[in-house]
DNA sequence: CAGATTAATCGTACTTTTACGATGAATAAG
DNA sequence: CTTATTCATCGTAAAAGTACGATTAATCTG
């Protein structure tokens, strides 16, 4: 990335943005989907459930509690992972807001 | 990333991965309130308004283009650029719906 | 036509992401 | 206690992303 200018950028825009990221690969989409699905908290089930191996799996969990989107909780020799929905919550509405501020204006000049 | 796998997963997931991916970086959320903001269609304005160099926004611009985010026409030696909001407005419902889906089932077990 | 302006593209450098297999730690089962 | 299971972490490799300066192409201006 050559220095990353990230700092130079709003608050919001950077939490919008690490968001984004953070569902920006088909592969966590697909987890939170899986997560979402079950009753009980999942975790190598995921495994099953992708077509990628097992510890490229646990690196997008990774990716997604650092992020803030699941909670993970060790259960004996396996984890146990399921979605936060308070953060899901509020990332639903920044992502709405950011909607609606884009579309107070509409205009489409080309 | 040795291979992508992204053809493994659904069309959704890698649609609504794709869109995240577009407004995954500071900058480009910035570039599209600006946009928003614009009665006029802009275009080096936006390099005024950020901390990149001129080649780098262009890059942003860009990415944004090829996720059909934005539209672009080129007006003499300037390009003009605004939000696609047809495209927009498709990717806040496909977003909503993910929501949605994700929140049938509001079990947190951990 | 010559020079200035605007923006895309090229080349380059460095970082981050994605992916895998192998290893290691923790616990459950025998 | 030994073995199997489950998962995180490490090491590694390759691809993609981010950023810049320099160059190029197009078009205005004088």
């Amino acid at each position: 990335m050559a220095i990353a200018k990230t700092a130079a950028f709003s608050k919001k825009e950077q939490e919008i943005a690490a968001f984004a990221k953070a569902i920006a690969h088909p592969a966590r989409v697909a987890i939170l989907k899986v997560l979402a699905g079950k009753t009980e908290c999942v975790c190598g089930q995921i495994v099953d459930v992708l077509p990628l191996a097992q510890s490229t799996v646990s690196q997008h969990l990774k990716e997604l509690k650092a992020a803030g989107l699941i909670n993970g909780t060790v259960e004996g020799p396996r984890s146990c992972y399921c979605i936060n929905w308070k953060a899901f919550e509020k990332f639903r509405n920044e992502f709405n807001s950011l909607f609606d501020t884009l579309q107070v204006k509409n205009n489409s000049c080309c």
